[in-house]
DNA sequence: GAAAGACCTCAAGCACACATGAGGTCAAGC
DNA sequence: GCTTGACCTCATGTGTGCTTGAGGTCTTTC
């Protein structure tokens, strides 16, 4: 195997960076990696592809889809890796999202705090069961947090919203 | 339409819930909802199943699956809507989740910072690339954080583990 | 009693991030 | 040059949490 040499194999690249062969098949797909090929037509990747692979890692450990981490890096230069001031603009409005993020979930942990109090679930006034303020149904970077609260065809066409039918909170 | 009445169609759970109709016999599907039928089929929910879903939104919002809020909720008495003291044990042992979930987070964001301030993802020190400490790899409650990081057989059957190939870092 | 709207049951589809398998080719070492 | 392991390209499958559609039935209201 050739070893200080400039190139890696699709194998090597993923020993090094703990992702799956297939991951990596996958991410050149979507474009976050490039490579050339070998007259027979095996991918060569360039030493800098190390660290494409890494800011995809940690893109997706601060929560971020493959789409979203490749729009961010469509604003890098394709021919080399990222250089201190590219990775810090990159990091630096991740950092923004990851901030959100735990906002929303603290938030989520007080609402919890409050029902754990009062053992509520009140349709009335429950912030956990109405999470109608601040936090909630924000389109940015909820995602794990918020998604397919929407109301389906069948529901939006017939019986109307909420107020079409009187509050009841007994229990049964 | 029925009013004060003890029983709710599906449209009107869908409404006061917030839920998608289509959701409600989804979680129905999976046990996390029971009812009662019509002589013409037509489901009839009583007024604890409105109960029911707020305690699994609630969990979504926690970053629960809907498997493990079954889990959760097979521990609970089918016939009414969890009281005060059972509301609590759910939500304590939940709100245990959601802090390591917050923590680990803020572990995320504390590397990142570090990689912001050295610009580095080095492959030998960068902590945001090598995330083998504390945070990293727990199995509970990693899933939109951590998922997707293991080896294929491709590359697990192949050239063996990190070690062998030195480390480089040169960018391209 | 008839129209309309809410409801029913499958079955299939979607999004995301890959994994897996089939069937075949390339490249490195002996 | 021959074996063997790494690699290739599709195509399809996985898991989660639903949505959508087809084709048909029930219930309520006028």
């Amino acid at each position: 195997m050739h070893d200080g040499v400039v190139e890696l194999t699709i194998g090597e690249l993923s020993a090094r960076s703990g992702a799956a062969v297939s991951a990596l098949r996958y991410y050149e797909s979507l474009g976050l990696l490039t490579s050339t090929r070998t007259s027979g037509g095996q991918r060569r990747f360039a030493r800098s592809a190390l660290r494409r692979v890494a800011v995809v890692q940690a893109a997706q450990r601060v929560g971020l889809t493959l789409a979203e981490v490749a729009q961010a890096m469509a604003h890098l230069p394709a021919d080399h890796a990222p250089d201190r001031a590219e990775w810090a603009r990159l990091s630096r409005g991740w950092r923004a999202r990851l901030d959100a993020r735990i906002a929303e979930l603290e938030q989520v942990r007080d609402d919890l705090d409050s029902c754990i109090g009062c053992g509520c679930l009140s349709l009335r006034s429950c912030r956990l069961y109405n999470p109608g303020d601040a936090a909630a149904a924000r389109g940015a970077g909820a995602r794990f947090l918020l998604e397919g609260q929407r109301a389906s065809g069948e529901t939006a066409r017939g019986a109307g919203p909420v107020a079409s039918v009187p509050p009841v909170d007994g229990a049964g």
